[in-house]
DNA sequence: TAATGTAGAGTTTTT
DNA sequence: CTCTACATTA
């Protein structure tokens, strides 16, 4: 095995070991995804059949990446073999497989967050409860966390715990909502995200020959990112693995950032307990980045409690300190960046993919993508709104799932009507009811409305049987076409083409756009499925369309780009340069985490995340206003700049002033109106960058702002006072900006300079 | 039933 | 602020 030298000490232990459980600690940018590679290869190696062999990973993408790899290693051939993949994507899989035992068609539906709300919603309709009180969104995370800790809908009735928690929160009738919710969606022949590891577990702990075959078929199991696993897929690998136990586990318990979704940090702090005889592996040494990073990320994560002991380091050279950037609103902190970037890159040459900027939020992707647009700084933002998430493309793939699975209520109601034929809210609620009567799927009402006596005009009759018609045509065209053609006549004859290529709006040019895109999409997926002499229908692209994100894209960049991400999607990605922006209070940390130390030790290990994506530089920056629902607000720094060692970080402002950050911006904004401040005027690393914008932006006296006077301020420009109310500290100006509107200002904050 | 307007809510992260 | 969902009107 030449390939091994290339490999350290503890990188080759792991890897070779190879029968029975172990765990291996892998600190950032310790070189995990190589081990596991390698450790796959060499199963292979040593002779074990990649049939045997079952790898999960955290995203589809990773998965494909990691067995590109291991084919370069042992061939196409014998890595085809394998089974890899995703929780949800490799159980889907089995699913349907074993969808008789399951008892769901084989070609089920996945809800995606999304239909499963709707459909709750719905619900809480015929339930006649007020969903102000049960909000979609709370009653769904509520059910989900109850699936991912495996409580089915009758267990949650009869836990007298949760009841009572339900009670006391006034919303009693949660229960009856997850009940009812499971029977909707096994009448649609539809699982959700949860369902897909809820039913898995049922079906090994019910079936034992099911078991057996899979725990003799998945004879070495290898897991990716365990530290963000939940208890039902941890249930599920204990079950699979309890035969052989050869399961190998990969994780790092300082970059655990899923507890949110019901991933379990605990089944890696404790997976000891579970298997005793676990041989463990550290991988300590980062090879990713530079002293200071690892040191810095290092003073961060030792703030935690609770964490398994090891140490990363790094024989990397010192590098350059973290610098902070502060500036005065989120539009500056978004120019900042953009000029640093334009520096950096003037003088490297190293190509604009080697930048990344990171957030907290979603929310905060604008102002950078403004900035960065102004200095024509190519870029590509990740996440938001995905493409499957699109209305329509969900539409279009509304067709596909009918068609598909006639009996997917979430998909009829998307559809029925869209683009309009004529049918109506009042005919659909019709229909839900009667089918909801007889305990059938919507479909068979639809099909024969008469034969359930449905109240319906002849002319609503005619529009019906019109539409029926038309997924039976779709229907036998899936049949006979690959999944190129087929969605190219269903897109076409169901009249979405048409409406929205009617749509002359630049959103509707999008729109269009998008549903072309995802035909190509599927044009890429039947040419090759083909070559590799796979089915190439439609049902083979849909299996599993809902499991897919963005991130799974692949992307045919032309030229370089910066990238923009929130933190959560930069986990495993390394770049150069990372800036990572909005380090403020109630920002990131988040607000709703600050209450909760183990809310709080999960942010903190999302800036370690982040600040370990970093191999050359990190810069972190924050801004002192920002712009949240169109409201100004004020910021004060976060509380992870302060817990970084000092002596990692290029960080000019604190030397001079207090060290306590709300006595600084306090003693800042209370003295703005008089006399000059040498700490307030922007640090010499920052000049060069905010010149291009306001430059040390001074306050007139707030006893100058009077009504009718006109003035500037640094963001909304120049405008005038309408009215000015209450007493010093806490005076109050009404002002109309040029082209911005009114806006109510503090002016103990806001800066306003009479012109 | 379709189209238009308005109110209300939302920003934590994703399979 | 911006988007969506609902309600009202034609």
């Amino acid at each position: 095995m030449d390939f091994l030298n290339i490999l350290n000490d503890p990188q080759q232990k792991a890897v070779q070991h190879i029968d029975g459980p172990a765990m291996i600690i892998a600190g950032a940018g310790s070189g995990k995804t190589r081990v596991l590679t390698f450790k796959i290869a060499y199963l292979i190696y040593k002779g074990i059949d990649p049939f045997n062999i079952l790898s999960l990973t955290f995203t589809n993408k990773a998965a494909k990446e990691m067995k590109e790899r291991i084919a370069k290693a042992v061939g196409e051939q014998q890595a085809k073999n394998l089974w890899m993949g995703t929780f949800h994507s490799v159980f889907a899989k089995i699913l349907r497989i074993e969808h008789e035992k399951v008892g769901f068609p084989s070609n089920f539906t996945i809800y995606d967050t999304d239909d499963a709300k709707s459909l709750i919603k719905a619900i809480l309709k015929d339930l006649n409860l007020d969903p102000k009180v049960y909000k979609p969104s709370l009653v769904y995370n509520r059910i989900s966390s109850a699936k991912n800790n495996l409580i089915s809908a009758d267990a949650y009735a009869d836990n007298t715990n949760i009841i009572s928690d339900d009670n006391q929160s006034q919303k009693p009738y949660i229960h009856k909502i997850y009940k009812l919710y499971q029977n909707r969606l096994f009448r649609a022949g539809a699982m959700d995200f949860d369902d897909l590891l809820f039913k898995m577990n049922e079906l090994l702990r019910d079936d034992p020959e099911i078991l057996l075959k899979y725990q003799n078929k998945f004879r070495y199991v290898l897991v990716d990112e365990f530290q963000d696993t939940n208890y039902s897929q941890f249930t599920i690998l204990k079950r699979l693995a309890a035969r052989h136990e050869n399961i190998t586990v990969v994780g790092d318990d300082a970059q655990s950032i899923y507890a949110f979704r019901g991933a379990n940090i605990q089944n890696i702090l404790n997976f000891k307990n579970t298997y005793p005889d676990t041989q463990i592996f550290k991988l300590e040494q980062n090879y990713r980045s530079t002293k200071n990073i690892v040191n810095a990320a290092n003073s961060i994560i030792k703030q935690n409690k609770e964490q398994l002991k090891k140490t990363v380091w790094t024989a990397n050279d010192e590098g350059e300190k973290i610098k902070v950037f502060r500036t005065n609103s989120d539009q500056e902190e978004g120019m900042s960046i953009a000029n640093e970037i334009f520096r950096v890159e003037n003088e490297q040459h190293l190509g604009f993919d080697s930048f990344a900027i990171l957030y907290r939020t979603n929310a905060q992707s604008r102002a950078l993508e403004e900035a960065l647009r102004k200095s024509d700084i190519p870029y590509r933002i990740y996440g938001g709104l995905s493409f499957y998430q699109r209305k329509e493309i969900k539409d279009l793939l509304g067709y596909f799932r009918l068609t598909l699975n006639p009996n997917d209520e979430e998909a009829l109601k998307r559809i029925i009507n869209y683009p309009a034929r004529g049918i109506g809210k009042t005919t659909l609620d019709k229909f839900i009811l009667t089918a909801s009567q007889h305990n059938v799927g919507l479909w068979k009402v639809i099909e024969n409305p008469l034969a359930f006596k449905v109240q319906i005009t002849g002319g609503t009759l005619n529009k019906l049987n019109a539409f029926r018609d038309l997924i039976y045509a779709f229907s036998k065209i899936i049949e006979n076409e690959n999944a190129y053609d087929a969605g190219q006549k269903i897109a076409a004859s169901s009249g979405i083409l048409k409406e929205l290529y009617s749509d002359k709006s630049a959103e509707g040019l999008a729109r269009y756009e998008n549903v072309q895109e995802l035909l190509s999409g599927l044009k890429e997926f039947s040419e090759d499925q083909k070559e590799q002499g796979l089915p190439a229908k439609l049902p083979d692209f849909m299996n599993d369309v809902a499991l897919l994100t963005d991130q799974d894209q692949t992307d045919d960049e032309e030229q370089p780009k910066v990238t923009l991400m929130t933190v959560h999607a930069a986990k495993g990605l390394e770049f150069p340069y990372v800036f990572i922006a909005g380090l403020e209070e109630n920002l990131f940390p988040s607000q709703l985490s600050v209450n909760s130390r183990a809310d709080l030790e999960e942010e903190r290990r999302l800036f370690y995340v982040a600040l370990t994506r970093s191999e050359k530089k990190a810069y972190i920056s924050y801004a002192l206003t920002r712009f949240r629902w169109g409201n100004l607000i004020y910021c004060e720094p976060s509380r992870f700049i302060e817990e970084i060692d000092e002596t990692f970080l290029d960080y000019p402002f604190v030397e001079k002033q207090t060290s306590n950050f709300s006595d600084f911006i306090r003693s800042q904004t209370k003295s703005q109106p008089t006399k000059k401040k040498t700490a307030f005027t922007p640090p010499r690393n920052l000049k060069k960058v905010s010149s291009t914008n306001a430059v040390s932006f001074e306050g007139s006296p707030s006893s100058e702002i009077v009504a009718g006077a006109e003035v500037e301020h640094v963001r909304f420009g120049k405008g005038k006072v309408l009215q000015v109310e209450g007493v010093d500290p806490n005076k109050k100006a009404t002002v109309f900006f040029n082209g911005v509107g009114q806006k109510q200002l503090l002016l103990k904050f806001a800066k306003l300079k009479v012109l």
